[in-house]
DNA sequence: ACTCGTCTTGTTGTGCACAACATGGCATGG
DNA sequence: CCATGCCATGTTGTGCACAACAAGACGAGT
């Protein structure tokens, strides 16, 4: 019989989706800033294997937007125009309202704990700011907020936009030296006007309530430009 | 200096591109129905390369949902259960409302061109029905009618919706024998109602028709199931 | 007759060596 | 001094051989 062990080797494409998470969280997070040259050779190295698994992921990565590799010079993180970023920011407003509307389900429990965990880390950030860590709970927060629509392939839709734009929200907020506890209050009371609304079971609310803070980081973003 | 030839080799970039693009069209077409197996020594040798370049190829297609790569066993075309389809053409529909909404375009004269050129393609297609053809065709018309909105983003994620749609629907038309000549009448309404629309540079409703036809579309399909 | 283990076969995944390509430095001729 | 062509260097792209893996065939043991 095959008996499930917990040593069980990571397959390959546990491995794959493995370095394909971690890079792409090091992009939208800025370990990586906008037109860093990502070495294959060194990438390859860090994890323990060679070129060719490695450039699979970052086919991937291309094919979401995050790189782009170009013959005989290098693979880099992409930037974006402002005209490309308006629009991507603007189609993710409508998408997030979508999310209330298709196939809104029910907080599940756990997903709750895990709101109200965030909620409390990001209220005990307000004391120390740190701009990483602030992104950090800031996507945990919006990739979770995305479960609360059933329609899958539109929550696939809406995390990959997130994760285009994540990248350049946080570059422009540290190169106009936002302040970054501002950014984290109005992140906490985001959260508490959200969990408020879900709380009552008006998911619908809780959309739109992302939406308008959508649309405002956008403008902040703006104005700082 | 560097003169620009008109026999340049491709690029690798273009192969790709062009690799690429082929099996996408294949597979939406049913040439290769849901559940086929893809070799890659075959297809390698098809297009005159190794499999080295062609996995990149199928690496982007597995990333786009189109196919699924299982080791040690085959790469397969995706078939998609009852739920996921219904929830990717709910999201479909609005998705194709927003066209006319964000960034609406007054149509190109060259894809005015194009569009009345399908026109008539497909009134012609009425005498003599293809299924084939008409998935062509509808293809075709689906890809040109997005470039009705400026907001790229919109645009692309429209297209891979509908690329993950297509071949779903056409196979359900050919398994349930559904009339081809019926479908492609109501085709050729659904273009003419969409041109009067945009002659008069009524976006927004032009994008609303398309909506109620994929609507249609999708009850129709259901009601055969 | 049935079960289990083994072997064979065919597939995708990986590693490595080399080709194709772009870039910058450098020498050379004007 | 400058322009230009060449070359060295480093990068991504490709081809090929082999490893990892899954599924079915087959036969020995019960």
């Amino acid at each position: 019989m095959n008996f499930a062990t917990d040593d069980m080797l990571p397959s390959a494409r546990d491995r794959f989706e493995r370095m394909y998470s971690i890079l792409r969280t090091r992009i939208c997070l800025l370990d990586y800033p906008p037109g860093t040259r990502l070495s294959e050779e060194a990438l390859a190295a860090e994890f323990g294997t060679s070129r060719t698994p490695l450039r699979r992921v970052l086919v991937r990565l291309e094919g979401e937007g995050l790189v782009q590799s170009v013959h005989g010079v290098g693979t880099f993180v992409t930037d974006a125009d402002f005209t490309e970023l308006e629009q991507t920011y603007q189609l993710r407003m409508e998408l997030t309202e979508l999310l209330g509307i298709l196939g809104p389900k029910p907080p599940d429990p756990a997903l709750w704990e895990r709101l109200e965990a965030l909620s409390a880390e990001v209220h005990a950030l307000a004391d120390t700011p740190d701009a990483r860590r602030f992104g950090e709970l800031n996507m945990e927060f919006v990739l979770t907020f995305h479960r609360i629509s059933g329609n899958v392939p539109l929550r696939d839709i809406c995390d990959r936009l997130f994760f285009q734009t994540a990248r350049i929200w946080l570059k422009s907020m540290a190169a106009a030296r936002i302040d970054v506890a501002a950014e984290v209050r109005i992140f906490a009371d985001e959260i508490d006007e959200c969990l408020r609304a879900l709380a009552i079971g008006d998911v619908r609310s809780a959309a739109l309530i992302q939406r308008t803070h959508i649309s405002m980081s956008f403008v902040r973003m703006r104005q700082v430009w």
